[in-house]
DNA sequence: TTGAAAGCGCTAACAC
DNA sequence: GTGTTAGCGCTTTCAA
C-alpha cells in the first residue's frame, strides 16, 4: 500500500536529524546547515518524492494558510462569480479556500461555520442567511476572523462588511428610467427578509415617488420556493396593467422573468422595457441586450479577502467596505 | 485574543484524563466510563463551546475526510454543475470537498495535485487537461485513490474512469440530424488535442458519412483562445455556403455561437437548425427552445465518488464506466 | 472504570 | 555547524 515519505525518512537515509532536514527544506538553514549537506537534503527529498504534510505543519503552528468561504447559495451566479474571485485572491496570498453553500439555510450555515472551525480554518468570509444573527454574535466573541459579504446585519455592530449601497443602486436604476421616458415601472423581487434586499425595494420606491410621482410604487414579491411556478402569471399581469418596464432585483429572478417573456413573444423594449440587477453572460443570447447594475464582483472578492488576512494577521478595525455600482446600459431600456 | 478549547481543557475542568474525554465524545465509552461521568463531561463541553481539532484528528488517524477535485476549466457550466453534485455526494458520506480548476493547464494541474497531495487528501476526482499522463501515472504509482471523469486517457491503462461514450452521442445526433430532414450539418467545436473531443467529433463525421452520404463533413475547429473572436465569421460563413445546422460541441461554444446568431438575427430553426451539447439554464432565453445532448450529470458526480471512497476504503478493481446520454428536443432542430 | 503515555509529522527552542 | 527534544491536539494501547 501508499506509503507516505515523511521529513524522517529523508533524515534516516542521510543519517542526519529531522531538524536539520526541516530547516533546509524550509529554506532557513543559513549559518546553520553546510550547503554540501543541505544540497543532499534537497536531491534526496526529491528522489523519494516528499511531500510536506501541512497537516502536520498546521497542528504545530496553529495554522493553517485556509480561509473559509460560506455564500447563501450556490445557484445564484452572483455568488458562484464572487467565489470564483475570492479564490483567485486567496491563492495569490498563498492561502487556500474551502467553501461550502449554505442555501439560504440558517442551519446548514450554522453547520458550515462548525465545520470550518473544526478544520481550523484562519478565517472566514461569509454572506449569511436571514436569522444567523447568534452565530455571528458567537464568531465575534471568539475573535474568529470574519468578513461579511453582500448581506448586512445592522442590529450587529463593529462588524467587517463589505457590499454596496443597494439603496441608492436601485436609486439610480429609477433615475435612468426617468430619464429614458419610462413612467410606470415595477419591480420584481423575492419576498424575504434580507436588509440588503430591502434596501433594493426602498431605493425603488423612493425613488419612484420622488422623481416619477407615483404615489404607490409597483413591487411584486415572490416566494423562492414558487419563483418559476408564479413568475409568468405575475409578469403577464403586469403588463396587461401597462406597466411599460421591470426591474429585477436579482439574476435568478431576471432569467426567470426574461423566459417568460420568450415563451410569450413579448418584444423588449418595444412593448416592455427590463432592467436587471447583477450582470450574466446568458444575457448575450436574448434577443435585446439587457441593461444591467453591476456591482464590482472582481473588488468585492479581492477586498474582501485582503480584509480577512489582515484580521488574520492581527489587525483589529472593524470596516465597512462600501463599492460603487454601475448601470451598464443595453437596448431593453432605451428611451422610450 | 482567541484560546481553542481542548480536550485537554475540559479534562482539566473535570480532573480526568484526555482520554476518557476522547472516549466519551467520540461515544466509544461503551464499558469504560460510567454515565454519570459522560453526562458530566459531555456538559462541560457544551459549556466551554468545544469544536474538535479536526486536524488533529487526521494527523493521527492519517485520514482527513477530504476529497480533492481538480476539474478542468470552473467557467464551463459542464463542470461547475458536476462540482455541485460531487460536493452534495461528498457530504452524504461525511467526506468534505476541497476544490481547484486548472483551466485547461497542465502546469496549473500540477501544482494543484501536489496542493491536494500536502493537504492529505484521501483521493482525488480529476478532470485532467491536456499533457497530464505523467501526472496520472505518478497518482498510479503512488497508489493514490482517483478517478478521472469526463476525460479518458487510452494511453494509460486500468484507471477509473467516469464518462460518456461521446461518439456514440456525437452519431445519434446526427441521427436526430437525419430524421429530422437536415441534409447539410456542420459541426463547431475547439481545436483542442482530448480524446472524448476527438471521439465526438469522430462520431459527427462517421454518422454524416453513412447516414447522409457526405464525403466531406464540414467541422470548424476554433482555437479556445480566439473564440469569441473567431466565431462570428465562421459562422457567417457556414450560413452563407448553405450549412442547414449546426451542431455545438461544448456549452461554451454554444453560447457564442448563439449569441452570433441573435446579433445578426438569424431565426432559428428557419434560417438555420440548432443542436448542443451539454445544457444550460440560459437556454430558455433564447427565442427558440434549444435541442441539446443531457449528459447524466448528477449520476457522474454521484458515481465518481461512490467509486473514489471504495478506492480510498481498498477496493482495487480498476473501473470504467460509462453513462447514457439523450438528446433533449427542442424547436431548434424541429422537422425541416 | 480510569489514567498514563506513546506517537502521528512537523517546527523551533535549546543544547552541544 | 549540528543534533536533541518538547510539544501542537488527538487516539488508542496498555497497565492499574
Amino acid at each position: 500500500m501508499r506509503k507516505r515519505v515523511s521529513l524522517k525518512d529523508i533524515a534516516h537515509e542521510l543519517g542526519v536529524s529531522t531538524a536539520v532536514v526541516s530547516y533546509v527544506l524550509n529554506d532557513k538553514y543559513e549559518g546553520r546547515v553546510s550547503e554540501a549537506k543541505a544540497q543532499q537534503i534537497r536531491e534526496t527529498a526529491k528522489e523519494l518524492n516528499y511531500t510536506p504534510n501541512q497537516i502536520a505543519k498546521s497542528l504545530k503552528k496553529d495554522k493553517t494558510f485556509t480561509i473559509g468561504l460560506i455564500i447563501a447559495d450556490i445557484s445564484n451566479l452572483f455568488y458562484s462569480n464572487i467565489a470564483r474571485y475570492i479564490e483567485d485572491e486567496s491563492k495569490k496570498h498563498q492561502y487556500n479556500m474551502i467553501f461550502g453553500s449554505a442555501d439560504e439555510n440558517a442551519e446548514k450555515f450554522n453547520e458550515l461555520v462548525q465545520v470550518m472551525l473544526s478544520r481550523q480554518v484562519d478565517g472566514i468570509i461569509l454572506a449569511a442567511p436571514k436569522g444567523t444573527e447568534s452565530t455571528l454574535e458567537y464568531l465575534k466573541d471568539q475573535y474568529i476572523p470574519f468578513v461579511l459579504i453582500d448581506r448586512h446585519f445592522p442590529s450587529i455592530p463593529d462588524i467587517n462588511t463589505i457590499g454596496i449601497n443597494n439603496f441608492q443602486a436601485s436609486y439610480r436604476v429609477v433615475e435612468h428610467i426617468a430619464k429614458n421616458g419610462f413612467r410606470k415601472p415595477a419591480m420584481v423581487t423575492l419576498s424575504v427578509d434580507l436588509f440588503h434586499m430591502r434596501e433594493r425595494t426602498a431605493g425603488f420606491k423612493n425613488a419612484s415617488k420622488e422623481l416619477l410621482n407615483i404615489l404607490k410604487p409597483e413591487v411584486v414579491e415572490i416566494d423562492e420556493e414558487v419563483l418559476s411556478g408564479e413568475i409568468e402569471d405575475r409578469m403577464l399581469k403586469l403588463i396587461k396593467d401597462g406597466v411599460d418596464l421591470v426591474y429585477f432585483s436579482t439574476n435568478k429572478i431576471a432569467m426567470e422573468g426574461l423566459a417568460v417573456l420568450v415563451k410569450h413573444n413579448i418584444s423588449v423594449p418595444r412593448e416592455i422595457g427590463i432592467i436587471c440587477f447583477d450582470e450574466a453572460d446568458a444575457y448575450k443570447i436574448f434577443h435585446t441586450s439587457i441593461t444591467f447594475v453591476k456591482q464590482p464582483l472582481q473588488q468585492i472578492g479581492q477586498e474582501s479577502v485582503e480584509l480577512l488576512i489582515s484580521l488574520i494577521n492581527g489587525n483589529q478595525s472593524a470596516k465597512s467596505i462600501v463599492l460603487g455600482t454601475q448601470i451598464i446600459a443595453g437596448n431593453s431600456s432605451a428611451p422610450h
